[in-house]
DNA sequence: GGAACGATTGAT
DNA sequence: TCAATCGTTCCT
């Protein structure tokens, strides 16, 4: 319905270009309660020299599946409420992820609106932790495949026109970098 | 063992 | 502007 999934090289890639290059692919969830899609339009890059990685000071229990091949899923918990979910780049042993930070909902959309507990379509994925908790996604995904069914990205490309580079959010340190990636005029943006 | 700090969200 | 909420990391 939505193509297969993206192949490792994809992801065995500089950080800030795989970011750059998920804007507009799809995330796809095939689980028991049905079909969960939505196209990406909003990434952060976390990558090398980068104070703002969790990886920044070397590997540790938490963030080991960052070291691990590029592809697999890199999930933590946020402020001890929030899932939030990244892509794996770069070789193994490298400690580099994408942060997926919002989506346009596609499919599994009446799942989303119960688990979100809202109806409004542009909040339902709005923001990394929305998009963990859409999805029903939390520790037990991380370090999962996302080359592999049933949880992957694919799609195609947009062009490269309608990407715009902007400030990461939420960050203490490094924060000149324009590490996020956005679809221009998207309207599920985290924010404008 | 203890304390400070978050790659956030939603309500006020 | 601020509370919720708790795991991770680093210091003693």
């Amino acid at each position: 319905m939505f193509g297969e999934p993206l192949p490792e090289l994809f992801y065995a890639r500089d950080t800030v270009t795989v970011a750059r290059e998920m804007i507009g692919r799809v995330l796809v969830y095939e689980t028991e309660v049905g079909l969960l899609a939505g196209r990406i339009v909003e990434t952060e890059a976390y990558g090398a020299d980068d104070p703002a990685n969790h990886a920044f000071r070397g590997m540790t229990l938490r963030n080991r599946v960052m070291f691990g091949r590029p592809g697999l899923l890199y999930v933590y918990l946020s402020y001890g409420m929030h899932w939030c979910i990244n892509a794996v780049t770069m070789a193994e042993g490298v400690g580099e992820a994408v942060l997926i930070r919002a989506l346009e909902p596609l499919a599994g959309i009446t799942v989303m609106e119960q688990r979100r507990g809202t109806t409004e379509l542009r909040r339902l994925c709005k923001g990394p932790g929305s998009v963990g908790q859409a999805f029903s996604i939390n520790g037990a995904q991380n370090g999962s495949d996302l080359t592999r069914h049933p949880l992957f990205l694919t799609g195609d490309p947009i062009p490269d026109t309608e990407i715009m580079a902007r400030p990461r959010i939420g960050i203490s340190r490094a924060t000149e970098r324009l590490w996020r990636f956005c679809r221009q005029d998207s309207p599920f943006l985290s924010r404008k």
